[in-house]
Order: structure tokens, then sequence, then C-alpha cells
RNA sequence: GGGAGCUUAGCUCAGCUGGUUCAGAGCACCUCGUUUACACCGAGGGGGUCGGGGGUUCGAACCCCUCAGCUCCCA
């Protein structure tokens, strides 16, 4: 490899990724090492990769090639999830641009065509984590509606329903009129949507007067105001509910309204749910349509009236305005109600309504027979789990929140009304019990089992059912709600349903960490929790990482319709793979959301350019074999340096601060490495580097390559295989490199070097103040008061301040330009000499800062209480700033008498 | 309406069990610099009453109360 002048990271890019491919770092078999799993959240297979994707990626990219490098047997497992509502919407939007309806074509033909669908365009998002160098374990990549993953799913159920927790009623559910499906509570997104409070009379029913003789001007004698925002569900009313304490209205009781425009009766009813201060204080109940009024109706024991198609337009029932969709008959009631009379007022309302999330389309209460199962013994150990700490949630904020859902949990509606999906396993013969199994022989010898009759049958009976049977069983028309499939996850992709036994599960599972967007953490990963225990017994995984989510720099979510989202693929092109991975972790601590701002991006690349630059540095340096080691101290010192930040770095990724630990590694690459020590080391121009820097320092590179190549997997791939490094075979790749172990740090080197790097800011600060050249060598005089042996940093002080000549004194040298760095003195000899006022104003604001320090530290420990109260170490603290402070103070005095 | 959390420099965020005169990082900004790996750079610098008010304490960014603003979850 040459060194170019720039990077081309493209190049390198799908250079190194086809190479890792083609050694097969990325597959993992079980083996006698220690195995370490993160089983991706597998993204929609319709999706198409978006910032959240990225950040999420990046982080378990992050943590598995961090765990391979450790020497961990590292094993992400991709995959995607057949998400039946999003697929199938997408389908059927296909489907009708060619002129095909989906009501017009059977369930078998409409699956062909989404399986066609999916493999044409599922799958894209997966080939772009490729860009971004994801090291997913692709062999093992799976789907969730695959045969193995569906029969999981199937199997699941039956086993449910056995134990009793799975079962079919009607309830109340929340229907998405756009896909016709029902849909969970957790796919609702209420929003504050502006609309209107209609007041309308409801005229009373009076007993010795017809309808017919109703005075056309009606007085709040003859009517109730009710006030609604859904006047197109009065049609659906079953009574009028005011408060049993409500004086306005006690003498209604048993009395009967009709509903407005079709003049059904219907009776007032008291009951004290009923806000006496909200709108007229008088509640229409509307059992099929509200979820509230549907508990209130079952109280009072009143009918159901349900007025709404499946597609949300009205139906026979509503008698009026049948076919108009909801929202039309909404404004065209209005106008009806206006127009005869009954419309008191409207007024301006905000109200939250719900809407699907997959859809968009506003979510209508509807009463339907749904299959659900029960959650609560489910969800005690998944709760246990999260308190005791068995799984832990990253950062811990989240606990609480969880405890709260889990604690509440309801049961869970799991049947969908779509066709791309697991289809529920229940079959239905004649008006029987609907019976639960696996395949329609299994159904049909079960209806043969569970009856005593039929089980009593000969041979010969039972075939001749059997065939009956067949002919007229008919499977339940519904599929399973995605997360029903996508809660067995960790198990399934290691087919630990199939086979419980296999070596791959019991090699991998539970798996050790799963990243993913809080927004999910009921939906699934409570739920994964829950399918653990329920289906392995065991946990599913230790740690949790909950990512933030991705805003703009207006904090505003990024979403397609904003269209405030870079394109991911075009951010990679611009700023590289590592330039992008480096943005996205920069500012993201676990469960924060992330201000995305393609600064950062540009910030990752130009680190990478630094890498680069800093590498052609090194290279470039020619060997004069003659030359003795000057650079003993700054190598020693950069050693120490190194092993202090690679332990820090180690704290931060226990703690699974990435953000952190990358920037300590940018900081000890950017400025210990680049701006001190390659500057400690380097030649002058154009002369020759002795041969132990030289190596010595190819070696810091490498163990930088290596620290950083979790981050940067490319740009380190790339230098590591250098020539600079030595021949190395064709499996000595980075990726499978040792990550960097923590050895010894000397700490009073690492002090040392501190009190150099200050020496030395010192130095260049008295040149910028005063305007003199860097290139014009100044000498320097040391007064040491302390066991500092600055002569074995003259080397570095005579290159990095550029100092001419350094003495060691014993006496302050009037007229230069002195400083204090911890206790030792310094003077730089100018040609003029300073300025006495200026040296005299500096020095007595240092004196008196020292002072004010002093006191305040005298202050302390003259306080009885606080010598009492404080413990021992802060006490010595306070005795040591005491000393320290003193000691300067009485240098600075002695400066100031010498002037 | 119930619950959780946040508010620290222009921006994004650290600040661990209260204890250096503790207020910090990166970016941005300002000044200087075509020094020999790098202008995708180097050197230096200026920025904050730690949301407001009150309290506890020898000592508060950190603990308590209160007010304000913001975010999320549940109804």
């Amino acid at each position: 490899m040459s060194t170019a002048t720039k990077y081309n990271p493209a190049e390198a890019e799908d250079k190194w990724y086809s190479y890792w491919l083609s050694k097969r770092f990325f597959h993992s078999e079980p083996d006698h090492r220690e195995p370490y799993t993160i089983v991706i959240p597998p993204p929609n297979v319709t999706g198409v990769l978006h910032m959240g994707h990225m950040l999420n990626n990046t982080i378990q990219d992050v943590l598995i090639r961090k765990a391979r490098m450790q020497g961990k047997n590292a094993c992400w497992v991709p995959g995607t999830d057949h998400a039946s509502i999003a697929t199938e919407a997408k389908v059927v939007a296909m489907l009708k641009e060619k002129g095909i309806a989906k009501k017009d074509i059977s369930r078998e033909e409409f699956l062909k065509h989404a399986w066609e669908w999916k493999e044409k365009y599922g799958g894209i998002i997966l080939e772009q984590l490729k860009k971004l160098g994801a090291s997913c374990d692709w062999d093992r990549t799976r789907f969730t509606m695959e045969e193995d993953l569906s029969d999981a799913v199937i199997d699941s159920f039956i086993h449910l329903y056995k134990k009793g927790n799975i079962y079919r009623g009607v309830r109340m559910v929340n229907w998405d009129p756009a896909a016709k499906s029902a849909v969970s509570d957790e796919e609702v997104i209420r929003k504050e949507v502006n609309s209107k409070l209609y007041y309308i009379k409801y005229w009373l029913v009076e007993t010795d007067s017809p309808l017919a003789t109703h005075s056309p001007r009606p007085t709040t004698q003859n009517a109730l105001i009710i006030a609604t925002t859904r006047p197109e569900t009065i049609m659906a009313d079953s009574a009028i509910c005011v408060n049993p304490n409500d004086e306005r209205y006690a003498h209604l009781k048993g009395k009967k309204v009709y509903v407005p425009l079709i003049n059904r009766e219907i009776p007032i009813i008291q009951d004290e749910y009923v806000t006496m201060d909200f709108g007229t204080g008088c509640l229409k109940v509307t059992p099929a349509h509200d979820l509230n009024d549907y508990e209130l109706g079952i109280k009072h024991k009143l009918p159901v009236i349900d007025i709404l198609n499946d597609d949300g337009t009205l139906n026979d029932k509503a008698e009026i305005l049948i076919g108009e969709d909801r929202f039309i008959a909404r404004k065209k009631i209005a106008k009806m109600l206006e127009e005869s009379g009954h419309l008191e007022k409207v007024e301006d309302y905000k109200s939250q309504v719900g809407f699907s999330e997959r859809t968009d389309a506003v979510i209508e209460p509807k009463l339907s027979l749904q299959w659900f199962s029960k959650m609560d013994q489910l969800a005690k150990p998944a709760l246990a789990d999260v308190l005791n700490g068995e799984v832990k949630l990253i950062p811990e904020k989240f606990i609480n929140t969880y405890r709260h859902w889990m604690e509440n949990v309801k049961d869970w509606c799991i049947s969908r009304q779509l066709w791309w999906g697991q289809r529920i396993p229940a079959w239905y013969f004649q008006h029987e019990e609907p019976v639960v199994a696996k395949t329609k022989a299994e159904a049909i010898e079960e209806l043969i089992n569970r009856h005593p009759e039929r089980s009593r049958f000969s041979e010969e009976e039972k075939a001749g059912f059997r065939a009956q049977c067949a002919a007229f069983i008919t499977q339940d028309e519904d599929v399973m709600d995605t997360w029903f499939s996508s809660w067995l996850w960790p198990i399934s992709v290691f087919d630990g349903f199939k086979d419980p036994n296999n070596k791959d599960f019991k090699y991998y599972y539970p798996t050790n960490d799963l990243v993913t967007a809080p927004e999910i953490l009921f939906f699934w990963v409570a739920r994964m929790i829950m399918a653990g225990h329920e289906f392995a017994g065991k946990k599913p995984f230790t740690n949790v990482y909950l990512t933030g989510i991705v805003r703009d720099k207006l904090g505003r979510k990024m979403s397609k319709s904003l269209g405030n989202s870079p394109d991911p693929i075009g951010l990679i092109e611009k700023y590289s793979a590592d330039g992008v991975r480096v943005g996205m972790l920069m500012s993201s601590p676990a469960g924060n959301d992330l201000m995305f701002d393609e600064a950062y991006c540009e910030q990752g690349r130009n680190f990478g350019s630094k890498i680069w630059n800093a590498f052609k540095l090194v290279k470039g340096w020619e060997v004069d074999e003659a030359l003795a080691n000057p650079n003993g101290q700054a190598i020693a010192w950069f050693e120490s340096r190194f092993n202090e930040a690679l332990a820090e770095i180690e704290s931060n990724f226990k703690q699974y601060r990435l953000s952190e630990a990358l920037m300590a590694s940018y900081k000890l690459v950017w400025d210990d490495f680049c701006a001190w020590y390659l500057e400690m080391v380097k030649p002058a121009y154009q002369q020759p580097v002795d041969a132990e820097t030289k190596k010595i320092s190819i070696q810091y590179f490498e163990s930088i390559l290596r620290l950083l190549h979790p981050f940067m997997p490319f740009i380190t791939e790339e230098l590591y295989h250098d020539e600079l490094f030595g021949q190395r075979d064709e499996t000595d790749c980075c990726i499978v490199a040792d990550y960097p172990t923590i050895g010894q740090a000397n700490e009073k080197l690492l002090r040392e070097g501190q009190q150099l790097k200050e020496l030395i800011a010192e130095i260049r600060n008295i040149r910028n103040i005063r305007q003199i050249s860097p290139k014009e060598a100044l000498p320097l005089n040391i007064k040491v008061n302390t066991e500092i042996d600055y002569e074995k940093w003259f080397s570095v002080i005579y290159k990095l301040g550029n100092i001419s000549q350094i003495n060691l004194v014993q006496d302050k040298i009037p007229g230069a330009a002195g400083f204090m760095v911890g206790k030792d003195e310094f003077f730089v000899e100018l040609n003029e000499n300073v300025d006495l006022d200026a040296e005299k104003e500096r020095l007595t604001k240092e004196l008196a800062y020292l002072q004010g320090f002093l006191k305040s530290v005298d202050a302390k420990l003259g306080n009885e209480r606080f010598v009492q109260n404080a413990k021992p170490e802060v006490i010595a603290n306070e005795r040591n700033k005491k000393a320290d402070a003193e000691s300067k103070i009485r240098i600075i005095t002695e400066s100031l008498g010498a002037l």
C-alpha cells in the first residue's frame, strides 16, 4: 500500500468488507470460547435504513467487534421482521397500482404476490447495513415468517392455549379502518387534535304527547342538551346518562328521549361515572363506539348498536347516511341537526385522538371477536428479572417505567384481520367450539377425541367423520400480531423451539446484549423476557441498551413526512462509514435522544484524516542505525498515558458509556499521540530517526489501530495491512487482532508529563502574547523547587518549546519573563526586558488569588465543626492544599521582592 | 387526570457516595500562524449566578421544598 496524500474511504470500505466476508470473520460456530451474542432487532422487511437504524447498528457493531477482539466467540444474528400490517399495506398498494383489489383475489393469490414482493424488495435494509460495516453473521440471517420461525409461533400459541392462557372473546379493541384490522394498545398513538364540541338537543318523550304533536321550539323543559365530539354516532346511542347527584336532572329519572333524526327512544340512566361539570353534565351512551360507554353499557344492560362497517363507513343500523364515511357523515349530520333545529351550538375543542401507528388512520373503538393472551402470569418473572438486576436496563431510569407497565399489564389482543402473517391455528366445524391444533388433520382428531360419542366410533365411522370434517372444517381467517412472533426472536433464531437441545441454542442462549429503542421496551423487550421464561425457562439476554431517538437539530423526530432525515447512504458516501459511525456515537449517551447534526460526521471524517496523516508521518521516517535513541522519556511517558487512557475507556465500556469511550479514545489519539508524543519524538525536517524510536512508534500505532477498530473498522484495517507493520498472514487482520490490554501506568511519570505540557503551553503563550515567532529559539532558566528531574525532559523541552539553551538556576532572573508551573519557577530570557509594572501586576494578581484560596482553606480548617464532621481524608487534603498554597505564596512574594 | 424524567458555556453533553478556588469536554467562536504528517491543520484565548426562589449542612451543580419551562409514558 502506498501512502496516498488522501485516504479514499469508498475504495477501502468495499475492499475490506468483501475481504472480511471472504475470510468468514463474521461467522461464528459454537466452540470452547466464551460466547458473546447479540440478536439484531429485526428491521421491517419493507424498511429502508434510517438514522435510528444507523445509531442502533453502529452500537451493536462496536460491541460485537470489541468482544471479538477480546477473544470471545462473537455472534451477531441478523434478520428481518415480516411486519404484517406494514407489509400488507405496501402489498395492497402495489396491487392497487396494478389494478388489482385485495377483495377480488384469494388469500393464496395475495400471499403469492406478497412473497414475490418480499423476495424482490425485502432485505434491502440488510444490504445497507453492510455499507455501515455491520459485522453480522450473515449465514445466520433469519426472517420471522420463514418456516421454522412460523412453526415456533404456532407452537407457542398452542402451548399457551393448552395452558389456558389464550382465549377468544368479544372485546372492545382498537380498530384500524384503513388496515381493517384490530391493533394493540401499543400501536395506537394518541395525538391532540383540534376538533369541535357539538351541543345536541334530545327531545324528551312526553308520556302523554306523541312525537308528532311536539313543540317545534323546544325549551329546556322538554329537551336535554348533550355535548359530544362525535355527532355521527348518535344513531348508535343506547341511553343518556346523568350523574345521580346532579340536581338539574333529578326530575328526569326514568324518562326517555328521542335520538335526533331517527327518533328512536332511549332511556335516561344515572351513574356517578358522568362528570357533572363537563359539557352539559349529560352524556350520550354509545356502547359500540366508546370503551367507557361500553363498560357503562354492560353495567346498565344496554343494547349495543354498532353502526359502523369495518372500513369506517356507516352501515344500515345507522338508518341514515348509510355507506358514508364516518368523517363525511359527521359533517353531514351536523348540518342535518342544524337544519332540524337539534343543534344548540358548536365550540372549538382540543381532544386526544388515537391514530394507527402503521396507517395513521383514526382508530375506532370497536367490539369484535378476537383472540387474547392473558398477561398477568407471564409478566411476573419478567418483572422480577428487571427488578432484581438479572436483566439490566441501561440507563436505569427505564426501570420505573418498566415496572409501572408490568404491574398494570393488560391482556394482549393477538389476532389481526390480515393475511400476511402466521395464521391462527384455530379450526371451526359447524357450530362447535373452535379446536386449536397445528394442522387440519390434528384438528379433526381432536374433534373426535374430545367428543365422548365420537371417540367411541368404530374405525369405519371415524373414517367417515374425518371425510365429512375435512370438507367442512375451516381455519380461522386471522393472523397473529407481528409481536407474537418477534417476542420469540432470541429463541427462534437459534431454533430453540424446534430443538431445545441443539448446540447453537445451548451455546448462544441467553444472549448478552440487546440494543434497541426505548419506544419498544414494552412491545418487544418486555415480551421477549416473558417468552424467554415461558418457552426457554431462562431470560433471553442480560443487558438491554436503550438508545435514544434520533432527532434533528431542532429537536424534531426524524421522519419521512417531515423530510428532515438525511439519507444514511448519502452520509456514508460523503463522510465515510467510519466518519458516520463516529458522528453517530459522538453525542449519544445511552437513553438520551440524539440531536443529529452532520457536523458530527464531519468531525468523524476529520478524525480519520488525522489518523491517516499521522501514519504518513511515521511511515516517512528514514532510519539511521547509527543513531542512539534520545526519546526514552517521551516513549515511557506515552506508554503510561496509553494505559491510563485504556483503563478509562474500559471503564466507560463497562458502563455502556460508548460516547465517552469514544471521546477518550479520540483525545488519546489526537492530543496525546499526535500533538504530544509524535511532536516529541519526530526528527527534524529531512533528518533520520533512530531505529528504536521508529520501532516503538510503529508498535504504538498498531495499538492505536486495535483500540480504534471497533469504532472505525475500515481505516484501521486499511492501515493495519501497510507494509510498515511487516508481512502479515492473510488472516492476520485488525478485525481479529487482540484488543489492547491494560498495562502499567507510572503515576509519577504522568504527573511530570502533565507538568511538562503546562510548561510548554506557558512558553508558547509568552511567544503568543509578545508576537515572538515560534521560529526564534529562546533561552530558558529553571529554578527547581521540587523533586522533578527536568534534565530527563530537556530534549523534549528544547524541541517543543524551541529553546536555545536550558540552565538550572538557583536565583530568579531579573528582566526575564517568569512563570510558575506547580512550585517550580521558569524564566524565559527575551531580547528586551519584560515590563516590570506588568510583571508586578501579574504577580500581585496571582498572589491575591492564592491568598484568597489560603483564606478559604484556613477558614475550613479553623472551623471546629468541619474538623469534627468531615472525613479524615478530606481534612488531610485540606492540609495539603494549605501547605501547597503557603509555599507558592512564599515563592511569589520572593519574586515580587526581587523585582 | 396519574406517573417518570429533564433544565450546567452559543450547540451537544460529562460532572460517580455533597468535599481542591469545581465549574469541565467536544464542537462552534475570536486572535495569531502558508513551521517540515495533516488548513479535514497548528498554537493561544474568551465564554456559564449550574432554570428562579427558599431550606438543610462546616460545606450544595449534587440533598429537601417550591415555582417556571420542556420531554416522555399511562389514562
